[in-house]
DNA sequence: ATTATCTCGTACTTCGCTGTTCAGGTTGTG
DNA sequence: CACAACCTGAACAGCGAAGTACGAGATAAT
């Protein structure tokens, strides 16, 4: 089922406040999942009506902002080379992927909170798998442990991420630290 | 300042449904972090107007809950005997842990969301340190690692019990393969 | 037994947010 | 240019939760 009833073009303008409004979610949100949409349509200068008719509720915004970062982070990791030397090409993977948690760190806790977790995983999956793919050619080449099955090595390598962004926001970590960190802990984490 | 006017003993019966009220409340924040204080007084059998006169507001509630449960949970790990080889006493630590942080899951989240961040902080104090304290000793030792700070290992531990949590909440992992799967992986991410 | 304390239902206020309706003005498109 | 699509503010309805006030009744302490 491609479209129901073709959709003729938007307009122009709407599709710029479309544009500004997904912008200022994004930023919104990055530093406090609870925005309120007025504010969201605020700072994205744009009245709350026009919010409301391009995304009929907040989660179907939440939503559709969450999709986007996570296709704009895709397209981050799409651009990292995971060939060479698995350890180095997660230490790449990991530092870019550091970067997208560290600055989202708010927006997925805003969409845990209105989306179903299906929901979330579906959107997430395709970053997740990037990073599974490589830990699997790790394995495969035996320079990572396969004691453990892959998906719990993703699940620890993303947990560390998060949870140095936590550490970062409370002051108790330096940014700049944190893919040495992170990196280190995993190598070792990963061999067998 | 021990006392300002040395409040005097509460009657019995309001004892006893201050506790009742703790309970529901750990009850109920566990498997929904947003119940309303109407719920957590009817599971508790007792009239929401008899709630507010114990808990002025329902961050006083939940903070009282948090609280006792890190007191509660922090006897648990005081009866777990953290003597002997660093690795096997980090085990035991762990699957103890676990166990709390498991059961928990919730509550930490409720916490985050109402109280301050210092508050939150400063309630797991004292189980933190005790994680510390063994690393420390694993440190000196020369089986734990020491080109990363105690800190950091602390938060990794950490880090991998509550995503732990998550994994098994979501099916995607079974309760009974977490305590292993965390101490495999923090033994070799841990060990120089 | 008397008193201070505690309980509890009902009903109310306050608050903030979401989502909708309406009516009129603006702007892009063909 | 003409029309449809779009934007807009203001105003409103609905909701759920927090917290408050009152007052009668139950219960524990001494």
């Amino acid at each position: 089922m491609p479209e129901l009833s073709a959709a003729r073009p938007k307009r122009a303008d709407a599709l710029r406040n479309i544009e500004s409004i997904l912008d200022a979610a994004t930023e919104c949100l990055a530093d406090d999942a609870d925005v309120s949409v007025a504010d969201i349509a605020a700072a994205a200068g744009v009245g709350r009506i026009t919010l409301y008719g391009h995304f009929k509720t907040r989660a179907e915004l939440v939503d559709a902002v969450f999709a986007r970062t996570m296709r704009k982070a895709d397209e981050i990791l799409a651009s990292t080379d995971t060939t060479g030397e698995p350890g180095e090409a997660l230490a790449r993977l990991v530092a870019a992927s550091w970067q997208i948690v560290h600055q989202q760190r708010n927006l997925l806790h805003a969409a845990q909170r209105e989306l179903p977790p299906e929901r979330i995983r579906g959107t997430h999956d395709r970053v997740l798998r990037r990073m599974q793919t490589l830990i699997a050619r790790g394995q495969h080449e035996g320079v990572f442990r396969t004691d453990l099955p892959k998906q719990w090595l993703v699940t620890t390598a993303f947990s560390l991420m998060h949870s140095a962004a936590d550490e970062v926001r409370a002051g108790r970590v330096k940014a700049d630290d944190v893919p040495a960190l992170i990196t280190q802990t995993l190598t070792s984490a990963f061999t067998p």
